[in-house]
DNA sequence: TTAACATAGTTGCATATGCAACTATTTTTC
DNA sequence: GAAAAATAGTTGCATATGCAACTATGTTAA
């Protein structure tokens, strides 16, 4: 690997190190649920997480924008847990254009046995990291986020 | 949405800062490239863009490292991007395993259209850090990349 | 030198995702 | 109250992506 990444007016940008580093992160959570047998995928993780957290269910709509992602992604990644028992629909009495989506029993258990291993999953990547810095990469991202939102073209 | 989407063991986790900035950078990206009648992907951009860097070539194997992703993404990406006459492979008359991906002269026309664009939209979306920020942001996110390296499994 | 191994690239199969068009339902407006 | 507008969800079509299996070619070792 002898090709010269850096000879751009691109050097002193932080995008790039976001994109890579969110790359690294969504392989490394797959290999470790591939590793422990868990056959969900990130996306799914946080859908499971959120349900968990909502047991009176949550509106895909609302779902959807908790989770960053158009409805019709939502609608298809809901399709899929579905189809794997995670999650159900039920369509809403008050008002039926709405489904409502809930964690299944199963849904929940895998939930409660994924999240120790998330969790120090989470905590081996964060390590050697200040809370400091913590802080500072927070008080980063969320200047950045602010730019992305006031850009919306 | 009245969701409390922060009532749980993760809140003090910088992983979901990541992911979401880097899918809010790419959507704007896609924003940017839509609004200036640009009809490339910023996966593709990318390639361009080191492509024309690199004009003697790179071989596809090479390409596929530098840029993150496996072979088999990037055999697909150069197939879309030969399909529009962005790119073209030529087999390496050393090896012949081998192909040689360049820009077309097509392909550094929009390579160099779309580069005050994207510098441009990359110098907003960093307005107001400073670069003391960016250097901590920086060093944060080597680390992180450092210990997802060392947790390859 | 030939068999085993390694490397480069492609393809099948899977997931995820966005946009735009569409259906169904509810709300608003006149 | 009926037409228009808004909202929720689904689907067609597109891209991107990873893994594993595969083909083709080149290298190594017995």
């Amino acid at each position: 690997m002898d090709i010269d990444i850096h000879k751009s007016d691109f050097n002193k940008t932080i995008a790039p190190w976001i994109g890579k580093t969110s790359k690294m992160l969504n392989m490394y959570i797959s290999d470790v649920f591939h590793h422990n047998n868990i056959t969900i995928t990130k996306q799914q993780w946080i859908v499971l997480k959120i349900l968990f957290e909502n047991p009176e269910g949550i509106i895909q709509n609302k779902l959807a924008f908790i989770t960053d992602r158009n409805k019709a992604s939502l609608t298809r990644l809901i399709n899929g847990m579905e189809r794997n028992k995670l999650v159900s629909r039920i369509r809403s009495t008050d008002d039926s254009r709405k489904n409502i989506v809930y964690n299944t029993q199963k849904g929940n258990e895998l939930f409660l046995k994924t999240k120790p291993i998330m969790l120090k999953s989470i905590s081996k990547v964060q390590a050697g990291i200040s809370d400091e810095e913590m802080n500072s990469f927070i008080q980063i991202m969320s200047k950045i986020q602010q730019n992305l939102l006031n850009q919306s073209l």
